[in-house]
DNA sequence: GCGGCAGTGTCGTTTAGGCAACAATTATAG
DNA sequence: CTATAATTGTTGCCTAAACGACACTGCCGC
């Protein structure tokens, strides 16, 4: 299969939606594949041709997100953290079903977050220590970057939870905003 | 071509969105094929397979929503006319682009709003006549049912400008204690 | 218990869509 | 004016998705 073909990436994202928006009401356990077909309007044959079960979509699922995230935030070209947002909030705009699930949905460890939190942690520290010039961290700075990401992330999980009422634009700049209105250590 | 195939009626409803979006801020001649097929994201080839050009395409738009709203409007079973707007609502609240499009579309004779008035009047007057078994309808019955109906149209029209923000529920329930509150002639 | 109903995997066949390449026709800019 | 970029139709080949059918499992109500 070639995952770059059209029909193959549709039907990937018509089930991930699909599962995304089984599962804000209802357990992973208890989702059949009938189900999700139906949802995302694809042969059942069609399912079976991609993944072995639901499980195995939903870790695909996961893993990709992950890989996308960290993609963005590691091709990150001006090394300006603020960036990292822009791009993460980007790709949550597009893929709103799939952000929902790895933030709310039921029925998972939300180790997912936690992963976020790791990679976005990871990229602060290096472009901090880029800028200043300096080869390692102090206490203060990995304080520091625990408030302002779990800070960042909780205005976007509410964003989210809001369903993207709140235009992107204003995410965006609120975040940007918080930045001005900080002195860097 | 089977329109029954789901690859068929989805690619027929990626077009359809695709332009009714691109109608929204660009007369229909300036729109391009390539344009369209970019948004919709299918071959180029494929929009040949089904249509001529661009304005085919529009053209089987509008004709297929007229055909579309028609059914709904004769399928009606109860025979109670507030049901006329359900059927409308839903199929608005599911087609937002194609709606927009026909309300609001940009270079475009607006004689689709004349046409969905035609109908409902037509299925208005069945009713009436049939629950007062009379032949005929007065003067009087032709004004109040252009003003009703006129009145439900642009309930609807905003509510598609204002991009369906209002819940549809909400509207269904207001053209209907809209109608609580008449004294039917 | 058993009949029916919903879901599961799998298979062979058909077909619509994807793709790349083509010549031909318009823009659009330098 | 000319080049060069963009759009247009059209083609042949390939493949993913659709379809219907199949036997099989599990579940629920009578």
């Amino acid at each position: 299969m070639n995952k770059h073909d059209r029909r193959v990436k549709k039907t990937i994202k018509a089930l991930q939606s699909a599962l995304a928006d089984a599962m804000l009401d209802k357990e992973l356990q208890k989702i059949t594949v009938q189900e999700l077909v139906n949802k995302a309007d694809i042969h059942r044959a069609t399912f079976y041709s991609h993944y072995h079960d639901v499980y195995d979509l939903y870790e695909q699922m996961e893993h990709d997100a992950i890989s996308e995230f960290t993609k963005f935030i590691n091709d990150n070209p001006a090394g300006h953290y603020e960036n990292i947002y822009n791009s993460i909030i980007d790709y949550i705009y597009e893929n709103p079903a799939l952000s929902r699930l790895l933030f709310f949905g039921k029925g998972i460890d939300h180790k997912f977050q936690e992963h976020m939190y790791d990679i976005i942690e990871e990229k602060y520290l290096e472009i901090w220590m880029q800028e200043e010039n300096i080869s390692s961290v102090s206490e203060e700075m990995l304080y520091m970057a625990t408030y302002h990401i779990q800070g960042c992330l909780s205005i976007i999980s509410l964003w989210i939870k809001n369903n993207f009422s709140t235009p992107k634009e204003k995410i965006i700049q609120l975040i940007y905003s918080i930045d001005a209105r900080w002195n860097m250590p």
